[in-house]
DNA sequence: TAGTGGTCTAGACCACCCT
DNA sequence: GGGTGGTCTAGACCACTAC
């Protein structure tokens, strides 16, 4: 039996302010409420409105003159697939206007390769899973994802994963790791003969390649994963505060 | 005469905690003084410690553990060059380990293109200034920088910019604007003939596209930016936090 | 059980913007 | 001057971890 934590109250505020501002509660104008108002409304004190409209706005979600009041930022909210809060290739795919699904290529036990073993810090050859998926964008291949796992961390047996959940939910599911955070390298590359084939382009084409380690919190090595994605279909965005 | 206005105490903490964190005095524990030891430290509340605290667990350079304490995170603090806070490719360089110079390439006042005047919301045609820059690492040209700025915001006479300067600076010296946000649009290409002949690189090589507009706190925008960055010299990381 | 971080409150003072 | 956001304090209670 997992026991809930409550959901703080501010990230409830939070939540509720965004809902809004996509819903365009607060246009033409684009003006909030002051904090004191919110405050009174939610019947909570100003420091946790504060706490919420302070995670909108290193979103950039929202702007915040001093003297004036607080403002939905209307560029930032017409833009999704924010790099830096994506955990869920579906997700930024939908946000491009697409519908998604996913495929399966291959889910195998593997020995981990020198480059997986170093990443994983594991012995090289020791057994691992790789799960490798494609994901279409209207039947255009976009993604291919490759996620290596060390088998010693399942605690499931078999390979049936729900392969439509993105790596975190099924880490979540087959591990009894909690994610603490992933670091990921950002480089332009062309595709390999193999990938061309599976995505289904020309060879030569520039891709967009993600090579990331996903740890726990105690800074212990869960997944290594490469990534393509074909930057021509879907946008990456990021949303940079001045802070 | 402007008036600096007092840096807050908790940005003030934060950066203490930071050369700290830097400077390894927590190693090799890695653990933190309690939040309450650090505002008797500082004299300052805990709320303010908590604030300081906060900004550090968001870029993931520290965990927080209920009930245990506050952890440096070692893999993120040997990191950096983290895309979302980059707004200096000098930096960027140097953060890789290079030697940064840059060079201009010129500094034209132009007429606008059908893309920079709609992404700068100005008539095409009408007069911009264009600063193209070269970017490079231990003399190898690693990122080709081009910034359009319509001349009209331009309140300072003649083209004598501090190339050396990333683009935020040229801009609050040159303009009255102050910077709000800015958004990036990343994806991969390949290098044109010419880009190839600038960067001094074989053509067919793929590099990262950053395409971007700066606007100021009234979403106007100020500036519009294609970088071309050779990933194959210049790492660029992300790091997410499991919030 | 003691100490830690997680959350929230109530109130204060300030700088700033608008009218 | 009145209202807004920016900052900070002091104190409270809770959930959790380590011992």
């Amino acid at each position: 039996m997992v026991i809930e934590r409550p959901v703080p109250i501010a990230n409830r505020v939070n939540s509720i302010l965004r809902q809004r501002i996509f819903d365009g509660e607060f246009a033409p104008v684009g003006r909030l409420p002051s904090e004191t108002e919110l405050a009174s409304e939610f019947g909570v004190s100003r420091a946790t409105v504060r706490a919420a409209l302070g995670q909108l706005a290193a979103e950039g979600l929202v702007v915040r003159r001093q003297g004036d009041g607080t403002y939905v930022n209307k560029r930032v909210s017409q833009v999704s697939s924010q790099i830096g809060t994506i955990w869920d290739f579906k997700r930024l795919i939908a946000d491009n206007g697409f519908t998604a699904t996913i495929e399966a290529i291959s889910t195998d036990k593997n020995s981990a390769t020198e480059d997986e073993a170093a990443a994983l810090e594991i012995s090289p050859g020791e057994d691992v899973l790789s799960l490798v998926r494609l994901f279409l964008a209207d039947d255009i291949p976009v993604i291919h994802s490759t996620n290596v796992i060390p088998l010693s961390l399942l605690c499931t047996d078999g390979f049936h994963f729900e392969i439509d959940l993105p790596i975190h939910e099924i880490l979540k599911q087959h591990c009894v790791q909690d994610i603490g955070f992933a670091i990921t390298k950002i480089s332009a590359s062309l595709v390999s003969p193999e990938l061309a084939n599976t995505l289904r382009i020309e060879p030569g084409v520039s891709v967009l390649h993600f090579n990331e380690v996903i740890y726990n919190t105690d800074e212990e090595p869960l997944v290594y994963a490469n990534n393509f994605c074909d930057s021509r279909y879907l946008k990456l965005r990021a949303v940079r505060s001045w802070a």
